[in-house]
DNA sequence: TTTCCATTTCCTGATT
DNA sequence: GAATCAGGAAATGGAA
């Protein structure tokens, strides 16, 4: 599905102001630094440049990209641009928001007036009960308990200092998952998105969820950098994928080097799921 | 402060 | 012989 834009980020207006609660620096530190790297404004972004954005925003707030269906996303940076809070809400869920501000943040820092003083939404229409998929976690995987959901962009006012506590988390965001991506989730979005890492993980079968790694040192130096670690191996990294044999997460293949399959308990996977 | 969890680190031995 | 696999044991560090 793609969504049809109805209300133009532009034509929005709330008392909402990107500089104010929404500092997604404040909410994620070295987002800053990191604050995408494109030099051109969102507008002009390809649909590939779409997708670096959105899995730059699902990596920051530790998001499970499986939960977004990036199907949805389809589009180039003009339909983004194009796309109101409320169809940001409908593509991803209890993400949308996160990624309507995140938006929001970038027209503003590249002097891409918003006025939203406007907007008339109320937050009792927007449908915090949207779901992630219980079926798309493992029974004790939990969800990042970090995520917090932007506020939305109506009343109260923003410059509150109490907004992020005044809307309460979906119930469907499951705590835990205290650092962040899971090694077999990290794993599983490289396969996910070739195009970020080429060469490094390959499916051997789509179908059944048999992949090899194709560059094991790389693979594990990318975790380690994730990780902070510089010292990572493809030796440890596989010792960690060994412990998820325990939980189902991933099978055994035996006699095949380099070579591994999702359990019954890895989610978001396969084709389907996606 | 304690406990829990998901690794991380180190190790020995087996297999390719 | 090197790389990888298997799994035990202990350590680590973040979060609740």
């Amino acid at each position: 599905m793609s969504v049809t834009p109805t209300i133009t980020i532009d034509s929005l207006s709330t008392t909402w102001s990107p500089n104010s609660y929404s500092d997604v620096s404040l909410v994620v530190p070295g987002y800053s630094s990191r604050l995408w790297a494109h030099e051109s404004q969102p507008q002009y972004w390809s649909k590939y440049q779409v997708w670096e954005w959105l899995q730059q925003i699902m990596d920051m707030h530790q998001i499970d990209a499986s939960t977004v269906p990036f199907q949805n996303f389809d589009i180039d940076g003009r339909q983004l641009c194009a796309m109101s809070y409320q169809d940001f809400v409908r593509a991803a869920g209890s993400v949308g928001p996160i990624l309507f501000h995140s938006l929001a943040e970038l027209k503003w820092s590249g002097q891409y007036h918003v006025e939203i003083s406007q907007l008339e939404i109320k937050p009792a229409e927007l449908d915090f009960s949207c779901t992630f998929p219980d079926a798309s976690y493992p029974p004790g995987e939990i969800y990042d308990a970090s995520f917090q959901p932007l506020a939305p962009v109506a009343s109260p006012s923003p410059s509150s200092p109490d907004i992020k506590r005044s809307y309460s988390r979906p119930h469907q965001v499951k705590k835990h998952n205290p650092r962040g991506t899971h090694l077999w989730e990290f794993i599983r979005d490289i396969l996910l998105n070739p195009e970020r890492n080429p060469g490094l993980i390959k499916w051997e079968d789509r179908a059944e969820g048999v992949f090899r790694f194709l560059k094991s040192e790389a693979v594990a130096q990318l975790w380690g950098k994730k990780k902070n670690n510089s010292s990572m191996t493809y030796e440890k990294l596989s010792r960690a994928m060994r412990y998820y044999y325990k939980r189902e997460i991933l099978e055994r293949v035996d006699g095949r080097r380099l070579v591994y399959k999702f359990g019954r308990n890895a989610r978001g996977w396969r084709e389907s799921e996606k």
